[in-house]
DNA sequence: AGTACAGTTGAATACTCGCTCAACTGTAAG
DNA sequence: CTTACAGTTGAGCGAGTATTCAACTGTACT
């Protein structure tokens, strides 16, 4: 950590004409600031598995319910590490599901119909 | 796969009160067809870790650029894992750099600002 | 020329995480 | 009450990934 305050002194040296070692702390602090806020990190990675982000798509598709054993159809995993994507994707909040009988139907949160939309978005520039 | 097929079936005929093998058929298909269009994983990949998180909403934060050596100072590894970090984070399209002299620069892409205010706005309601 | 520094690259290591297997819960039907 | 089925849970293994170390490129300054 002090090798790297070294540098940025140097940088502001650079930038400011002038600097002394507390214009070096004030903008320490600052920029450690900057990296707080992991809010959002477990949903990025719930979505960032090829099994899960295909499950998720498939229900943004849908646009409404899908059984587990449809979904089933289109994971090529087993039944059970199906059970642990679905689970993982409804504590990041981006599936939800409703029991009925023994069947078990999932959708898409707006979390995730929001996500999807977005990063097909960016693709089209 | 079988398996899931007959599983399939069964629901299949609880919903529809009767079902055959066509139908089964169709519906699979269907759904195979859902889980197409993996657009977007890659991104999701690079963004879902706690080191290019960071960088990322540093620099969305920032509404600008930031040098190397000022995002070395809320990064907590090495200044090669860094460089790594935002080698990958380029790659997905989600920072761009520009070098002047021996400095260089990185600033957050339209991709990245999008995915974090919406991944921000999910987490209001 | 040579030295110092900013940043990158590739290989090796340590670790996380996704998947499967087996055992389990709960629901429906004979 | 027993059997069959839908789905979940936890442990353990294998594969992928994040980080570091060492060597490197390129730029500025003397």
């Amino acid at each position: 950590m002090a090798q790297s305050a070294d540098r940025l002194g140097r940088y502001l040296e650079d930038e400011l004409g002038s600097c002394c070692d507390e214009d070096v702390q004030q903008r320490l602090t600052e920029l450690e600031s900057l990296g707080e806020g992991l809010h959002g990190l477990d949903v990025l990675s719930a979505l960032a598995n090829e099994t899960r982000y295909r499950l998720v798509r498939a229900l943004v598709a849908t646009d409404g319910e899908l059984c587990v054993c449809e979904l089933n159809a289109l994971s090529d995993v087993s039944e059970s590490g199906l059970s642990h994507a679905l689970s993982k994707l409804a504590d990041a909040g981006l599936v939800a599901s409703r029991t009925e009988g023994r069947w078990k139907h999932y959708r898409a949160t707006t979390r995730a119909v929001a996500l999807v939309t977005v990063l097909d978005g960016t693709f089209d520039e």
